[in-house]
DNA sequence: CGCGAGCTTGACGTTGTTCAACTAGAGTGG
DNA sequence: CCACTCTAGTTGAACAACGTCAAGCTCGCG
């Protein structure tokens, strides 16, 4: 976990739109309030259980969000740059319910959650904008229920992909840095069953998959497989 | 749908957490801006893609919250007297996200979601209690989403009964207005399969079960199949 | 060149669904 | 009061989906 000082929070490039309603004496604020962290991947953004100290906003990297309460582990959702990490804590300071891991290199800025709280409580849009992404959060742990609990082997992965696609990498084409068992414990499914689905797309066409890079061929058919399966 | 006028909202039997932080005047604006309303069984509350226009407040009865974006529907929740029904319009209004239709006659204030938006923003420990009830929410999606990736047959039935007993009905003696097919759609299994799942839980003395009727009798048993599958 | 980790493939067993037959109670009409 | 039907629920048998186990493959690295 390397430590670097960036110039300030004012010209920062990751600047996403809660923070643009902060006036530059906020902005100013912020940079004195947090810190920048760079994660390895496997690293432990969160542990769940401990109490919240920080709000981790995600600059670079891919994160899992998951749950120790079950015997086996459950992964609620995968984030990447622009997300606010513990943001219910805020709102509602406790023990933060979840833990999450780097998937890969991960650089965050821990702002601390008091500096946080006096910002939400001074700027009624920064406030609204954050609770907004709770709100977004919840809906999409929605569709991942419907994911888990209605789809089978072909309609999990297919969401999968497209959501790597659309949400994380932004592009038909892309290197992931997810092991098959990262994606099989996602997926929830066992390894030899990812192995044999991804194995059939590729028969099918629909994509191209060598090593860790993917090429998504025929989306429709994979928005095909996300609805029925 | 029957419309009835109670006497005012200052001495209702029902009034729970979040109403004890206002001010008498407040509780005065809230009576004017309500109704009272009567839900029969199967009809009902909160249709998926309306707007929001009210706030509901389960005064009685039983509800199930849905999903209808999937194939077949997805039950997200059911939820009994003193749940707030459409809370995260509020925050970030915008199309309600599911249905909820009422499992039995059921009795509810709607509130205007412009008045309940005006109380939010005069009284801040009102509004710190929806947010810990929206909060609240998200943690238990969090749960039944491992209820239902992680866990098999009996566990999932595990779960709804301890539901049953513990945030339902608080007894672990119960009548409940669930048919077999309401409990196979909220467990997501067939209704061949509850009907097995059910007999065998019988037959191991963990339950006893005369129609409707249902008598915890080895709740530890229960806690361990949750636990286990 | 050989070794090991991650991945793939095939054979088989388990879990849960589907289909079909059967049962029990709740009306309905004679 | 008794057939008759209708629906909800139960039960059994066949089948599909998926996990598990074991063996083989591939590729990077010593």
């Amino acid at each position: 976990m390397g430590t670097k000082v960036f110039p300030s929070c004012e010209n920062c490039n990751c600047i996403s739109t809660p923070f643009k309603f902060l006036s530059p004496e906020q902005l100013a604020f912020i940079n004195r309030n947090r810190v920048e962290i760079n994660f390895k991947k496997g690293e432990s953004l969160l542990k769940q259980g401990t109490f919240t100290s920080h709000i981790i906003y995600i600059q670079t990297g891919l994160i899992k969000i998951f749950s120790e309460d079950s015997p086996s582990n459950l992964v609620l959702s995968i984030e990447s740059k622009g997300y606010f990490l513990g943001l219910q804590s805020v709102f509602h300071p406790h023990k933060v319910p979840y833990s999450a891991i780097a998937f890969e290199d991960t650089s965050a800025c821990l702002i601390d959650i008091k500096a946080f709280n006096k910002l939400i409580q001074e700027n009624a849009k920064f406030a609204a904008g954050m609770l907004k992404r709770i709100n977004d959060d919840s809906l999409r742990s929605y569709e991942r229920m419907a994911t888990l609990g209605l789809k089978q082997l072909h309609g999990r992965l297919a969401d999968l992909l497209l959501c790597l696609s659309i949400r994380i990498y932004k592009s038909r084409k892309f290197r992931t840095s997810l092991s098959r068992r990262d994606m099989a414990e996602i997926t929830l499914m066992s390894n030899e069953s990812l192995s044999r689905v991804l194995k059939q797309m590729k028969d099918d066409k629909i994509l191209q998959v060598k090593a860790n890079h993917f090429e998504i061929i025929d989306i429709q058919a994979l928005r095909m497989l996300s609805k029925v399966a």
